[in-house]
DNA sequence: CTACCTGCAAACTTTTTGCAGCCCA
DNA sequence: TGGGCTGCAAAAAGTTTGCAGGTAG
């Protein structure tokens, strides 16, 4: 059973790295700087291990979505609708609300997900 | 400069009466049995109009999440892991968030959203 | 050796677009 | 009658998969 494929590594390391939430297409690009010869397939193939794993997670709670964040712990996103970028809000978390909703719903709750839409201060000025 | 058409009509009326958060196939397959050579091509274009128009929402803070959603008013949504149904959260909307995190990040807010992931009540049965 | 992993390319799925004709204000 | 709207089909974009060969354990 082996674990380790330079290319893998390379994907972990830089979706862990990065601040800026990629998009799968994305990282092939990144990648392909150290590794030209890596294939499409096999960063697709790799970040769907990965999130399997844990290691890495897909923004978004109704999951279509392609873009993924290394850091796998609660936080909120904010993306900005002029120029598109997408942070993290630091050092805010609702509290409650899981235990609030499932009361309310019925449902066994297992996480939530928090995004915000707006103008960053870079587009403000 | 024309309003009206059968096709839109129907896109309309389905999408704001039905509750099941319906992906462009379903609406598509769902407005067939009414209008059954109407294209796909039409169904897009339709719910981009009626997006742009504020008329119908897309579901998610992301953006590249292709479900609509009739109620345009501010309600989060939750999904079933198990049965992939999303539903609704009634009665409750988190309070001041905008305004904290405004404050955090210096972001202009417009909007907000919340999703939770959990098992629904029929699938825990 | 033998899994597992990779690159490549083809297959799929989902969404967008160009075009010619149709239809309503 | 004109401009928007439609159906159709092709194109584009995004994701998955089969295969043959490579490589770490």
């Amino acid at each position: 059973m082996r674990r380790h494929s330079k290319q893998r590594e390379m994907i972990v390391n830089l979706v862990k790295r990065t601040k800026s939430h990629p998009s799968a297409e994305w990282v092939y690009t990144e990648v392909k700087k150290k590794v030209p010869n890596i294939s499409l397939g096999t960063v697709y193939r790799n970040l769907k291990l990965l999130q399997s794993k844990g290691e890495v997670a897909e923004i978004s709670c109704e999951g279509d979505e392609f873009r993924f964040d290394g850091n796998t712990g609660l936080h909120y996103h904010i993306t900005c609708q002029r120029c598109g970028k997408i942070s993290d809000v630091e050092g805010y978390i609702i509290k409650g609300v899981e235990n609030k909703v499932s009361a309310l719903t019925g449902y066994q709750i297992t996480t939530h997900c928090v995004g915000f839409r707006g103008i960053c201060p870079e587009c403000l000025k």
